[in-house]
DNA sequence: CAAAAAATGTACCGTACCGTACGGTTCTAT
DNA sequence: ATAGAACCGTACGGTACGGTACATTTTTTG
């Protein structure tokens, strides 16, 4: 039984880190620089054998399929994203919300990087699948991740009396859509964006502003 | 040349309505009922043929080649979205209120929809082709469309002094975060909606309202 | 009703790519 | 140093699909 269905897609043990060897992890990084330009037309294990100096034999050897190859490549970049945790329990309301808004301006970083684009659509042109294990895994080591850190940050301003809801997840889904809104959905169709939705701070500090009139204690 | 890239491509006449035969547009039917389940990968042209009973000699003379045929069923499936226009200049501001919610109620009917998924699936796909005729082809024949017909509406509503606003542009996109959130990409990525987001009347609702707390005069 | 235009269905070709096999090479451990 | 494992590079089979050609049938038109 290979690697990928052995471990990566199975999403009961989806806690643990995902071990790649070294080599396994350059040769992915190979894979990933193949996807961010190209897509998945360009992600053929004889051009990926070729580009990362290694034998097609080691890839099936590895991945096990061509699909495990994909789920590894997912698996791996989600490994590599990584938040800020909330910087100790002792801040007042200012600090509190610089934090907040520093979270929203990395979740566009990482949503609106080139990589990520790239993962998405990926999974996303993979979501018709009969098990869609893509779709699934970005949902769970990427979205699920950052809600539930999303979602723990919210509820210590609630707790310290800086904001007031009921939910936290829909507190947090209300935040997403003020900052992201069609934005994401824009690029991934390929358009550009525009010079202010590049200015991710900005971007976070409206939003974050818009947050604080409808959740702001 | 062939129809599709003579008249469909052709995004400096994007404003005509695109005609298709009544045949064709049973053969474009068909697809879009192969594309939603199954994806790209089941539309096939031998496929297409088999089940639309038609020829593929007749598809390559209808639609130039596969791309055509992709850019045909898009354009098709946009013509047959309509929004509902402004109902009458004379309203309060209780019944303007009512058009915003069924505007994004509708919003939410189209984006959520099976058929736009699939199309948004396939279109995401091939975004990382040369010109990227059908993520330009959904934007402007969708988003755009949609976006103008929004900033139409906002605009009235300030005119008459329900909204208070700078950018019509920027609030939009507002109201369009606060009503979509994730949930967009989510389905995009195969998850299945909560019953909760299943009843977009309410979504829309406390979208509209929230709306209204940021933008409200 | 007959000629012409269009459409159907099938057969075929070329290509691209997944997955496997195999000979040769490099690394590792004892 | 040497045996064994891992790995590289390449070649090949099988398959799926895009696109074309053509004979037959259906529809349109004068």
């Amino acid at each position: 039984m290979s690697l990928a269905t052995s471990s990566i897609l199975d999403e009961t043990a989806s806690a643990q880190p995902v071990e790649f060897t070294p080599r396994q992890e350059a040769v992915l990084e190979h894979a990933l620089a193949l996807l961010v330009d190209g897509g998945e037309k360009a992600l053929t294990t004889a051009g990926l054998a070729r580009t990362a100096n290694c034998s097609k034999e080691s890839l099936y050897k590895w991945f096990g399929d061509r699909d495990g190859l994909l789920a590894a490549v997912v698996a791996y970049q989600a490994s590599k994203v990584h938040f800020p945790s909330e910087a100790g329990a002792t801040s007042d309301a200012q600090t509190y919300r610089s934090h907040v808004q520093a979270f929203v301006t990395a979740l566009l970083e990482v949503l609106f990087g080139e990589t990520s684009l790239a993962l998405n659509r990926l999974s996303i042109g993979q979501s018709n699948k009969d098990s869609n294990r893509l779709g699934r895994l970005l949902l769970v080591r990427g979205k699920h991740m950052i809600s539930a850190r999303a979602r723990s940050l919210l509820e210590a301003g609630r707790h310290k009396g800086f904001l007031k809801f009921e939910d936290a997840e829909d507190a947090y889904q209300v935040l997403y859509g003020l900052a992201v809104r069609d934005v994401h959905v824009r690029l991934l169709l390929g358009e550009r964006a525009t010079p202010a939705e590049k200015d991710l701070g900005k971007q976070a500090s409206t939003a974050v502003s818009r947050f604080y009139s409808l959740f702001g204690a």
